[in-house]
RNA sequence: UACCCCAUGGUGUAAUGGUAGCACAACAGGUUUUGGUCCUGUUAGUCUUGGUUCGAAUCCAGGUGGGGUAGCCA
């Protein structure tokens, strides 16, 4: 297993909790010292940040081992919610995030048979039954949190009856949910799973892979077990709320007397300011509360891609967090920080202005034109340097002027002299305003010495502004985004609401009449600029087209000009 | 009011019986042709009560708090 990167998390020194368990092993040579993981979805849902976690995971512990190999399997035994489209979406995710799966592409559904043969031999072994109950007699049968359950009156039937009920369950011979086959445990146990659960279900369903060859699929605790097993799986990670199934996945595979991996539960990753249940999730969508499952403010991987963030930051992230068993909540500025950090090493400097401000050079002559060389990249030197249009009429952003400066504002103000970044150092002498007052053009006059931003005379010059030549810029819509919700745990409301009353009612705010550095014109899909000063953007991956520029903000650059302003 | 899991600065995580460390965040300063980056510094933590021990974040017991579990979902 290998990823198409350098950056795997785990450090040699500090092994989060699994990792420590799994160099345990192969320290004593069980398992012949094999590592073997794997990703298991269910394709009912778009993958999203949390997935990610488990993905670096289950994928990052087998790529730190020589021989270690993780697979990617589908947990595909309900088809009454899965579906083909999301089985390639998750495959496209986990590619995008770095990983491969090599020939190791498997799905529940390729076990079915055995699963059947392995269902076969616990009836013949006495450790399964038919059950005629029905489902709420079922649920009844099993009792409460605090009560134990009653044994079934199908639970003593003859193995050779409950071969020939299973034989003719899977030829269709019952109806829809008349009959079970369930498991033979502990209808006392205090663990609810064990109270002889389901194990295959009657269900007339049209399988994504199988199609209609099956009226019967077997139950998640049957079936995951035995296909990690069947696979060769040395390590099953999978999140918290399964801790309770382990009892059951260790006795299907201890009935069965085959090869038994080992399970292994963490936290799922809960981020504040937004949600990551996939019912939530598809609420958003299914009641356009978003623009779809890759709407930028979504934490789906789709969403997040489109957003314009980077599989390694994201890998980045997951390497930071940590794996526990704590059910915590991550702060997601860590996951900002992740993507700054990557960001400003890899991000093409560009320059736009957001909101537009006409500046006049009243000594730049009216029909001269020249060419200025900006750096592409200062983190980075071998991403060379670009041309850029400069005449008398710019754009620069509004709020880089101000009548009434206060004393620590560096930017422009009438009578003091900033720095056009790679340009001039200009002076404003004048504003131009329409008849409600407000300000609609700047004049200044600029230092024709002072080409490239230098003052001649070795002045200090303290601000630095962004600009576009007004007469070369490209027009672009300009997508703001802001967290999806206003509050840190969308989940915590007051009685009577939900998550849906803390959404954030600024987390989009469209800009139409933007202009950028003609270069622009020719922006890449799938790459992530920085417009210098304010963030990082990238081209809408659906709604741009070559006539049309649409920007998404993936994040902004830190501001302390904002702390600052915020404070006063 | 059953069973299971968990508890370290604001947040996330190390320390596996021997000096409580790192990152993010916040705050202060330095450098800077991005109020970005980078660099330096500051604030701030072992849920509680007992016990074991020369020594406890770590082991034990009780308490408190948080999470999970009663699908023919995964």
């Amino acid at each position: 297993m290998r990823s198409n990167s350098s950056d795997s998390s785990a450090t040699a020194e500090k092994l989060d909790f699994v990792r420590q368990i799994v160099a345990g092993d192969v320290a004593v040579g069980k398992n012949d010292g094999r590592v073997h993981t794997r990703f298991p979805p269910e394709p009912n849902g778009y993958l999203h940040i949390g997935h990610a976690k488990s993905i670096c995971l289950n994928f990052g512990i087998a790529s730190e081992y020589p021989r270690g190999l993780c697979n990617l399997r589908f947990d595909d035994t309900n088809p009454s919610r899965e579906e083909m489209e999301y089985v390639e979406s998750i495959k496209e995710d986990v590619k995008w995030l770095g990983w491969d799966w090599e020939d190791r592409l498997y799905f529940a559904s390729d076990y079915f048979e055995q699963l059947f043969e392995y269902a076969v031999q616990l009836i013949r072994q006495g450790a399964a039954y038919v059950c005629d109950l029905t489902a709420e007699e079922t649920r009844a049968y099993r009792g409460t949190l605090t009560e134990p359950g009653r044994e079934s009156p199908w639970r003593n039937r003859s193995a050779e009856e409950n071969l020939d009920l299973f034989q003719r369950m899977r030829n269709g011979e019952f109806a829809d949910g008349s009959r079970t086959l369930r498991a033979r445990i502990d209808m006392a146990s205090p663990n609810l799973n064990l109270r002889d659960p389901v194990i295959y279900r009657i269900m007339r369903a049209s399988h994504h892979r199988t199609g209609d060859a099956w009226c019967i699929y077997p139950m998640y605790d049957f079936t995951h077990g035995l296909c990690d097993s069947i696979e060769g799986i040395t390590h099953s990670i999978c999140t918290l709320e399964f801790e309770h199934h382990r009892p059951l996945y260790d006795w299907f595979l201890e009935q069965l007397g085959v090869f038994h991996p080992q399970q292994i539960e963490f936290a799922r990753l809960n981020l504040t300011y937004t949600v990551m249940s996939k019912r939530k999730l598809l609420q958003l969508v299914r009641e356009r509360l978003v623009d779809g499952w890759s709407d930028p403010r979504m934490p789906t991987l789709c969403g997040l891609r489109r957003r314009g963030c980077t599989p390694r930051a994201i890998r980045s992230f997951c390497g930071r967090i940590g794996v526990t068993k704590y059910n915590s909540m991550t702060d997601i500025t860590l996951f900002e920080h992740a993507l700054r950090e990557d960001l400003n090493q890899c991000a093409p400097r560009v320059m736009g202005v957001l909101r537009p401000l006409k500046l006049v050079i009243e000594n730049y002559p009216e029909e001269q034109e020249e060419e200025l060389t900006a750096i592409n990249n200062p983190e980075d030197e071998a991403m060379g340097t670009r041309q850029l249009p400069f005449c008398r009429e710019l754009y620069i952003e509004r709020d880089d002027f101000l009548e009434d400066a206060p004393k620590k504002f560096f930017r422009l103000s009438p009578g003091r002299e900033v720095r056009l970044r790679y340009a001039y150092l200009v002076t404003c002498t004048a504003v131009v305003k329409d008849q409600a007052g407000e300000v609609v053009e700047v004049r200044c006059k600029y230092d024709p010495e002072s080409r490239g931003g230098n003052a001649p005379d070795g002045r200090r010059v303290k601000g630095t502004i962004h600009w576009v030549s007004a007469r070369h810029a490209a027009t672009a819509e300009v997508r703001l985004y802001d967290r999806l919700f206003k509050c840190e745990d969308p989940d915590r409301t007051e009685p009577g609401r939900d998550f849906r009353d803390n959404l954030n009612p600024n987390s989009l705010e469209v800009l139409r009449e933007c202009r950028l550095e003609p270069g622009l014109r020719e922006a890449k899909a799938g790459t992530t600029y920085q417009f210098e000063r304010l963030g990082y953007f990238c081209l809408d991956s659906e709604d741009a087209a070559p006539d049309r520029l649409v920007f998404n903000r993936t994040v902004g650059l830190r501001d302390s000009w904002a702390k600052i302003a915020n404070k006063r």
